[in-house]
Order: structure tokens, then sequence, then C-alpha cells
RNA sequence: GUCCCCAUCGUCUAGUCUGGUCCAGGACACCGGCCUUUCACGCCGGCAACACCGGUUCAAAUCCGGUUGGGGACGCCA
């Protein structure tokens, strides 16, 4: 059975290349029938922070990637990792080295000036060292031959045995190092495919090499490019929001997300839009793309705007009112929130600019834009405006289609054309020039709002 | 510096494995038009790419070599 994993590790939040590695391994196993594993590899007590842990969770659950069993924490499984080191020493595959890090620092220090390669020289490899208050493990690894693996996403790789060093397998505090603690875990979980961002091919071999050396055949290995910001350099804090609560909390949709991250750097011929069920059936690693690829936020816009359209009136009110309820506006009925939400819907590429396109539903006088009022309540304006006002109300209950020959008759009346003659009470009503359609507005708001949004603007006198 | 990886429109990509159907397709963005009571939505159209050099071949975006460019790694971090 396959088995994936996805092995955080809790030092900072869940961030977009994150997102992407975890949806890919999500889809892998659900796509199988195989495992999907979460793993929270906090080995470096130091920066490992409990808060990061739970964001996560959240993170990863508001995504909609579940995961199977109860997420493991690798802290609590260092007594393992022991047992393995003991193994390796107890086997000649591994030896104890009392180097000092300030030493090891300044040779490699020195070894980067002089133009080579900042390496252990293996000092201690030989020297029958034992245990010793500060000293570490190291792995004694082949000095010659090759580590090579069929990559699944980047094809063959392969690095000669002379260009790694000896690695640290138990730190001097007793604590298992990464290396050391994945390839024990991903091991003894039975994990089949290690999917995992790019910047880990280097480990790749090391990591091949202990699994040899444990006499255990390596898992598949899938390395997938990063993910850039606009400048084409690694995504960070200074391109802007990288972290997915943060992208939850801009107003987007997780289902636009995920549809989103999948399409960096994986294709299914022309399609661009996808449901998770439908990626679970569709995805695979071969279709990945082997470079990098650069954020794009329009195009992440694009597919919020998608969603957006296409969700169900009071779904999507129930999406946008917490935002609404945040401004202190107080609860309407579900149906005219529904109403408001589908008024909207069209006409914004977040939750957030849904909410403030549809805040003037809610107030109780909107203000009104300045620079509207100025051009479209003169005495004129005013005159007309009450005039359609009074035909308007006097009309009431109306259809949709009565408002449109209404308009229609005040405009031939009046000798305007249609546009001028609706620009004003669409001011009063929304104080704004620019919002939904105007009937659709007089309907959700009803006769008392909507008279009493008129006595407003009729009496509204330039300053 | 050393090692590893990568290279199709501004961006995401299809096509590359199994050379010809590709004077390179789709999407976002952008530009123009249509629709229209505003703003959007929608629809129609347009702009725009095989990094470079050489080789193999009747034929190369596709195979091979090199160059250039980009990225990653080089921790008792993960």
């Amino acid at each position: 059975m396959m088995i994936t994993r996805f092995a955080p590790s809790p030092t900072g939040h869940l961030h977009i290349g994150g997102a992407r590695t975890a949806l890919f391994n999500y889809l892998l196993a659900r796509g199988q029938g195989g495992r999907f594993i979460l793993r929270i590899e906090d080995t470096d007590v130091q920066r490992s922070e409990e808060a990061y842990a739970a964001g996560i969770l959240e993170a990863m659950t508001w995504l909609g990637l579940s995961w199977d069993g109860e997420p493991v924490r690798q802290s609590a499984r260092t007594g393992l990792h022991r047992e393995f080191v003991q193994r390796l020493l107890s086997e000649g595959a591994a030896y104890w080295c009392s180097c000092r890090p300030e030493d090891l620092e300044a040779q490699r220090k020195k070894a980067l000036a002089e133009g080579g390669k900042p390496r252990y020289d293996g000092r201690c490899r030989e020297l029958g060292l034992g245990p010793a208050p500060g000293s570490v493990v190291r792995f004694k690894g082949p000095q010659s031959g090759q580590a090579a693996w069929q990559d699944q996403i980047k094809g063959p790789i392969s690095f000669d045995c002379q260009e790694l060093d000896d690695l640290v397998l138990l730190r001097g505090d007793g604590q298992p190092t990464y290396n050391l603690a994945v390839v024990v875990d991903d091991l003894t979980m039975g994990v089949t495919h290690i999917i995992r961002g790019d910047d880990h091919v280097n480990n790749t071999p090391r990591q091949i090499l202990l699994y040899r050396a444990l006499g255990a055949e390596p898992p598949l290995f899938g390395h997938v490019p990063m993910i850039l910001g606009k400048d084409k350099t690694r995504l960070s804090k200074r391109h802007g929001a990288t972290s997915v609560l943060a992208y939850r909390d801009l107003g987007y949709l997780p289902q636009a997300l995920v549809n989103y991250l999948v399409r960096l750097g994986w294709a299914h011929g022309d399609q661009e839009v996808f449901r998770l069920q439908e990626l679970i059936e569709k995805f695979s690693l071969k279709h990945v793309g082997k470079s990098a690829a650069v954020f794009n936020d329009d195009k992440l816009n694009w597919l919020n705007a998608h969603y957006l359209k296409q969700t169900p009136p009071q779904e999507l009110a129930a999406l946008m009112w917490p935002l609404l309820a945040a401004r202190g506006h107080a609860k309407p009925s579900d149906a005219f929130l529904a109403q408001a939400a589908a008024a909207v819907r069209e006409r914004g590429k977040t939750l957030t600019e849904l909410a403030d396109k549809a805040e003037f539903f809610f107030e109780d006088l909107p203000a009104l834009d300045p620079q509207g009022a100025a051009r479209l309540l003169t005495d004129d304006g005013r005159e007309l405006l009450d005039d359609f006002g009074r035909r308007l109300l006097a009309a009431w209950p109306a259809e949709r289609g009565d408002f449109d020959e209404l308009l229609k008759a005040l405009a031939q009346d009046r000798g305007v054309k249609i546009g001028q003659a609706a620009q004003p009470l669409r001011l009063a009503l929304t104080g704004q020039t620019a919002s939904p359609g105007l009937f659709e507005i007089v309907e959700t708001l009803g006769p008392e709002k909507v008279q009493r949004r008129l006595a407003a603007a009729l009496a509204w006198r330039p300053a």
C-alpha cells in the first residue's frame, strides 16, 4: 500500500510551498487508496513552538487535506531514534566524534575562503572514541561509489559519495538530528513515497546511504520544485502573504487556493479548474514539472472569483457574515443576507472585497460619495430623484420587469437617458455611483429602507 | 568556490519520454469590441514564447554536446 507523509517542522506558519507539498502527498495517497501521514518534525526544541504546530493543523484542515491517524510527534520518538543510533554504532557504521563546534565552524570558513567545499574532514572517524559529554555520533559513510536514485519528478540523480561528509546523527546533548530521525521514522512508519521540496535533494543521497547501512530498501523519492516570488527569488515574507492562514484571512476560498497550488507545477492538459475529488482521480507525479514556478496573485484571484461565483448565495452569505459582523453590523434575516450576497457575488475577487461591496446593504444610511452627490444631486437631480422615488413607492410591490418599465417611462417623461435617470437613485440607495443592479437593491432593501435613504439623499445640499 | 537541479508567451503551462499532425495549444494578465441603468459578469477578437551555439536526422521545441542564465545545497536547522 502506498504511504505518503507531510513532515513540516513547527518553526513557522504553514506556507504556500509547504501547502503544495502537503497537497501533492495527500492527492497521491488518496488517489491510490493509500495512507497520508502527518508528522510534526519537532526535534529542534529551541525553535519548535506549539502554536506553530497548532497553526499547521488548522491550515491543513482549512484546506481540506485530511490525514490518517493522529499527527505524529517526532519528539516522542527519540527513544527509537537512539536505538537505531546504537545499532549503527555497534555495527561500526557510526562513530563518536569529539570535535568542538567552534573548531568545525572555523574549518568550514577556511575551506570556503580557499574555494573548497566546506565539509567535515573525518578526523575522528578511525579514532575509536567512546561516548563523552558533548561528543556527537557521526555516520560512517562510504568514501567511494555513488548514491543514486530515480527521482519520481526529476528523473535520475546521482551523487559521488566522496562529496558527502559524515553527518551528525546524535547531537552533543543526545538529541537525534533531522537526517537520522526522518530516516528512522519513514522506515518504521512504512512510508513508500517521500515527496518533498526541492531543497532536500542534497539530503537524499545521505539518507539513501543511511537506509543502506540499516539494511533497508530506500523508499521512492520525488522532489517538487520551489515556488518563487515575482522577482524569481525564493518566496518569502517580503513578497507579501505567504502563510496559508493569511490567505484565508484575506478572503480566499480553500478550493481556490488548492486549485491554484496544484496548477503551479502540475497540469492535466488544458484544464484549469478542478474540484478536490477530481484532483484525487487525475493527479500524478508524471505531470509535475521540473522547474520552479513564480507565484502569481492574478491567477489566484481569478480562480477565487470563479469559486465565489459558484458558491450558492446562502453559503456565500454564511462566509461573508463574519466579516460584516466584525465591522459592527447587526445581523439581518438570512434571506436579506443571501440576497445581498447574491447581489455582489460576481463583483469581487475575495470575500473581503464582497463584504466591502455589500456593506451599504447593512448600514442605516450609507454615506454619500461626495463627488457623486455633487454631480448627481443638483436641483434638477433631486427633483428627478423625488419623481423616481414617488413612482417607485407607488408601484410597490412590483416585479423586476415592472421596475424596468417604470425606469424607462421616467426617462422618457423627463427627456433624459436611462442611465441618467438611474444614477441619482443608485447614489441615494448605496451612497456610490457603482453598485449591483438597481432593482435587485430596491427589492432587497424593501420600501421602508428605500424611502429612508431617498429622504436622506433629497435632504442633501452642496457644502 | 564545490556539488546537484532547471530552461516554451510578462506569469502558470500543453507539447519533449515514443522526432514529422506545432510557421507551437490553453489559462491569467494586458489591449480592442459586443452586451449594459452604473460597476462587474459574460461573450468575441488581438498581442505575445521553443535562451544561445553546434551536432545527429530527409525532418528537432522534441535526441546529443557545449555556452549562457537561473535556482538549490554545502549546520550538533529542518
